[in-house]
RNA sequence: GCGAGCGUGGCGGAAUGGCAGACGCGCCGGGUUUAGGUCCCGGUGCCCCUCGGGGUGUGGGGGUUCGACUCCCCCCGCUCGCACCA
């Protein structure tokens, strides 16, 4: 021990002590225990049978945790300070619960397929593995710099062939499965066959659509019946087609404004066939399976919404003299009274069917007049039904959905010349094409439904079609549609009934007449799989002569990714009949293949589309628990020990931005199901309890012309940001590219060490907050790493100062106070207001010293494991100054002796009429009668009372007195 | 428009219905130093003050309560999500 007096100064002045912890020392020690830790292999997490079972014994009494991130994409810029945020919480929270005696599953992978890495090789003109593979690179260091305690064999990334040879494998099975609706699950095709081939299933589909029996079927119907039940299916649909980005993208990647949502360009609805995947069978367990899951509830309403669930009833309307009915959905039977006329979205494919060659008279009410011109649209008053559509559905295709907003609604749309019965009322009702009515949700078709819809009002209003109310509005109502609740009128056997019963009653006479049924419906459309980008994993799919999909056998996988030296998508600045074509199909030697699937070698040809972005991080979680296995996706004990736990299971802990909502969360969620369902995972939700990290936010800054600027180079001239002698305007956003506005972590490794950037993130603020980033700030967390460390170690003589005389009782206490403040707030991801605990106790430690020369071992100790799960370098290094000489990162976490949490005197408040007038120390066991007493006595609460009379006291024990006066 | 969340010092932020502003930045003062910086000590919501203290204060208004940043209602503002979803 240095028993001299440290704060003698011997550094003559204008220099810095010797042995200070500044930038050059911190990067020094860093760089060594980053080294330390893996030549020691200190973070390997053992798994409890397989290749990676190695040192289980060791752990296989603790309990198991397993801790994950949401995995990035290597971009090419490199980590900005903003991306770590949520990784240094996960290891924080990690080296916490390891030092807690779990076993913690932790690592980090690479999100590496899809776009934003092939635009980055655009860009720079090199193939996208090459840059993939650098970019990894350098964000393996940037990590790697951060100190993060990551089992390193477990770090895959989706680019990976043998990573995406499971992928693919996944897609077979998901080919290869058929959702049996009776059982609420997934089952293999191979038993969809056999039940059609018994005959105990019926093939319904409209490959067959006379529903002949299966014996009957040739084999190309059989197939197309069997294709019809896959989760995985080709389509013709309507797509969102982007031929910017030269690629489809399901709905989830485009905004409502009708652009992608990378690159924001514009996307167009085009006819295309595509792989689908049918998420929408999961969309009750999807939606139901939420209430198990320790979400925020913010991202469980986002889910909800987008799933979109209705219940109502669908109902059928004879057209009038056609032998058809339109079918509609609506989540108000009981308004059917009300229903004056029908709208059809302009793509249904009714339309064509019903239009008549001439306009007929309008039936209004009960009487027959001309129609309206309006009803002929305003493309010509002397055009004919037909050509009236045709009009109004090239005016509605060119119309982006950008202008629809912009033209406040107005409702617009055409007669159709048609009219159906309304079977209620038995009258006749005009049938119209409009676009306020969707293709894509319920049937495409509504009954309009004026009084109780304001939409319906709007368009009733616009072309003077018949308003009956069908529920009695309050006296007082002005509105127009009023969607409330009120007693039935004008409804016959409804009238009187409020609106839920009047719903029930509706669907039971629709089911005993036959026009209807009670219905659910969703806005989740199935999930548009396919893309025509070269950077994805290829589909494990061939074609014969026949053009049907033909999946590969698990022998033949991985389907590698040909090395293409032309790989860019074709691309197109406006939405012109450029089809989509995907760059594969330019690898003629590897899309024509001769295999043998079983009858002997023939050509076939490879399916060219690959998939999207998602599919990778569909599944990485589960391949960190067992990354080495080539027998299986992932071993099923292995599966078990990790997955099993509270809830239904699933990963204990996962981190990730909220922009994945609807994406990403609900993709994973939809495969992990999936595999529940074939038995290849132990449990029905991937991720137990999901915890949304903030963003960092910096100023960014714009010039006269609005375009931001370089916010590194703006300077502050008298209060006023400055950029190149120009003045600029400053806003708060989202660290990015796009703001000009990066702060890099190499930058604060350099010029304050990764713990003071670790310590500084942490302590900004709650994790789930976002919040600004200010490099002014981070000398406050850098000097209090100056004194923790003045507190070990002597900066003239880099002598360790702590010796083994005891601490004093107060700073004992605040010891243990600490601990148990800490331990919570550890556990609860309140890792600021924990910093500030540990602060206040090094600042109690630095008065000690100051006063006695030296730091007392009891009190350092436990401070130094407690900020090893936040500064792991400098507590290993001081850790290891004070004579240990393994790694602290499995030392047990400090517990709180309870003997000195007990105190036997409290401050209390004396308060009269709620105001605070006087503070009183009085013992913890005293009665409340002795507490109010002191009070009393107390001289200036005794002054604030006076002689009023007292009518009520209030005694809170260890806290306060209350007089109230009368 | 609908839904969710959030409004606390100059700034980031603390506060199981019980002493508002912990901790940090910044700022003010003092010590160390030739000086600046570093480091150490003290102060710092706002307004008064006879320097004892007093008043006031968590976006605004109301309510519940002995007591409200916290719970309830209305309003204002900001952020996010959805947006003609029948």
């Amino acid at each position: 021990m240095n028993d001299d007096a440290p704060t003698t100064a011997t550094t003559p002045a204008g220099a810095t002590p010797p042995y200070r912890y500044d930038a050059r020392r911190a990067n020094e020690l860093e760089a060594r225990w980053q080294d330390f830790w893996e030549q020691h292999r200190t973070f390997w997490t053992p798994n409890p049978s397989g290749l990676l079972s190695e040192g289980f014994e060791r752990v296989a009494d603790r309990p198991r945790l397993y801790v994950l991130d949401m995995f990035p994409y290597p971009s090419g810029a490199g980590l900005h300070v903003g991306h770590p945020l949520g990784y240094i919480g996960t290891d924080v929270y990690a080296r916490y619960q390891r030092m807690s005696g779990h076993n913690v599953l932790h690592t980090m992978g690479y999100d590496a397929f899809g776009l934003p890495a092939e635009q980055y090789a655009l860009q720079t003109g090199q193939h996208p593995r090459v840059t993939t593979d650098q970019n990894i690179v350098n964000m393996r260091r940037q990590l790697r710099a951060l100190g993060l305690g990551h089992d390193p064999r477990r770090g895959v990334a989706t680019t990976d062939v043998h990573y995406y040879r499971w992928t693919q494998w996944i897609f077979l099975r998901i080919f290869n499965a058929w959702y049996d609706d009776a059982a609420g699950r997934a089952r293999p095709v191979d038993e969809l066959v056999t039940e059609l081939e018994a005959g105990t299933r019926q093939a319904v589909s409209d490959a067959n659509p006379d529903g002949r029996p299966w014996s009957e079927l040739d084999d190309r119907t059989r197939r197309l019946i069997v294709d019809s039940y896959r989760l995985a299916y080709r389509e013709e649909a309507p797509v969102n087609w982007c031929p910017a980005l030269g690629t489809v993208l399901a709905n989830e990647e485009v905004t409502a404004e009708g652009r992608s949502e990378r690159g924001n360009h514009p996307v167009f609805k085009r006819p295309l066939e595509q792989w689908m995947l049918r998420i929408t069978k999961y969309a009750d367990r999807l939606l139901a399976d939420l209430a198990d899951i320790d979400w925020p509830e913010s991202i469980k309403v986002m889910q909800r919404n987008w799933i979109g669930r209705s219940t109502g009833a669908s109902i059928r309307f004879p057209v009038e003299a056609h032998p058809l009915d339109v079918e509609v959905f609506t989540t108000r039977p009981d308004t059917i009274f009300g229903a004056t006329y029908l709208v059809l979205a302009p793509e249904h494919p009714l339309v064509d069917r019903i239009v008549p060659a001439d306009w007929p008279g309008a039936v209004i009410g009960d009487e027959l007049t001309d129609i309206p011109a309006s009803w002929r649209g305003v493309f010509g008053t002397d055009v004919t039904p037909g050509e009236a559509i045709t009009r109004y559905r090239a005016f509605v295709a060119q119309r982006t959905d950008l202008e629809r907003q912009a033209e406040g609604r107005e409702k617009t749309g055409v007669f159709t010349g048609a009219y159906a019965e309304n079977p209620a009322t038995g009258k006749l009702i005009p049938v119209f094409v409009a676009d306020y009515v969707l293709m894509g949700y319920g049937t495409g078709a509504i009954m309009a439904v004026p009084a109780e819809d304001q939409r319906d009002w709007d368009f009733a209003t616009e072309f003077d079609l018949p308003i009956v109310r069908t529920v009695e509005p309050p006296s007082d109502f002005a509105g127009d549609a009023f969607t409330g609740d009120g007693p039935a009128i004008n409804s016959e056997f409804l009238d009187g009934l409020h609106v839920d019963d009047a719903k029930q009653r509706t669907v039971e006479w629709l089911e005993e007449t036959g026009f209807g049924t009670g219905t659910v419906t969703y806005k989740l459309r199935d999930w548009l799989f396919s893309r025509q980008r070269y950077w994805g994993e290829p589909f494990p799919i061939v074609y014969a002569e026949d053009g049907l999909p033909i999946a590969l056998p698990d022998s033949m996988l991985p389907v590698e990714l040909p090395t293409l030296e032309e790989f860019e998508p074709v691309v197109s600045d406006d939405a012109a009949d450029t089809p989509p074509e995907p760059p594969l199909g330019r690898a003629q030697h590897w899309v024509e293949v001769t295999l043998d699937l079983g009858d002997g070698p023939r050509q076939y040809r490879r399916e060219t589309n690959t998939m999207p972005q998602w599919a990778g991080s569909c599944w990485y979680y589960l391949r960190y628990l067992d990354p080495t296995n080539e027998d299986r996706l992932v071993d099923p004990d292995v599966d078990r020990y990790w997955m099993t736990g509270p809830g239904g299971g699933g990963v204990d802990l996962y981190v990730g931005g909220v922009e994945h909502a609807v994406l990403h969360l609900l993709y994973a969620r939809f495969w992990h199901k999936i595999l529940f369902d074939l038995g290849f995972v132990s449990t029905p939700e991937p991720f137990h309890r999901l915890f949304n990290q903030g963003y960092i936010q910096a100023p960014a800054f714009q010039d006269a012309r609005g375009m931001y600027v370089e916010a590194s180079e703006v300077v502050d001239r008298a209060g006023e940001p400055m950029f190149h002698g120009e003045p600029v305007t400053r806003e708060f956003g989202k660290m990015g590219k796009s703001l000009k506005n990066m702060v890099m972590p190499d930058d604060v490794y350099r010029d304050y060490g990764a713990d003071t950037l670790r310590l500084y993130e942490m302590f900004m603020g709650p994790l789930d907050a976002s919040r600004p980033w200010s490099t002014n700030d981070i000398v406050g967390v850098h000097r209090f790493l100056q004194r923790l460390w003045r507190t070990v170690i002597d900066e003239e003589t880099d002598a360790v100062r702590v010796g083994d005389r005891a601490a004093d009782p107060e700073t004992r206490r605040l010891l243990h106070q600490t601990i148990a403040a800490v331990r919570s707030d550890m556990a609860a991801l309140k890792f600021n207001t924990a910093i500030a605990r540990l602060f206040e106790l090094n600042n109690q430690l630095t008065r000690v010293s100051a006063d006695t020369g030296e730091s007392p071992r009891e009190v350092v100790e436990p401070l130094i494991l407690m900020l090893a799960p936040l500064t792991p370098h400098i507590a290993e290094e001081l850790w290891a100054r004070l004579g240990h000489d393994a790694s602290l990162a499995f030392e047990p976490f400090p517990e709180p002796d309870e003997a000195e949490l007990t105190v036997d005197t409290a401050e209390i408040a004396v308060q009269v009429n709620g105001k605070t007038r006087a503070r009183l120390s009085v013992p913890v066991d005293a009665s409340e009668a002795t507490v109010e007493a002191a009070a009393r006595a107390e001289p200036r609460a005794a002054a604030a009372l006076g002689d009023a009379p007292v009518r009520k006291v209030i005694v809170v024990p260890r806290r306060l007195v209350n007089f109230v006066l009368g």
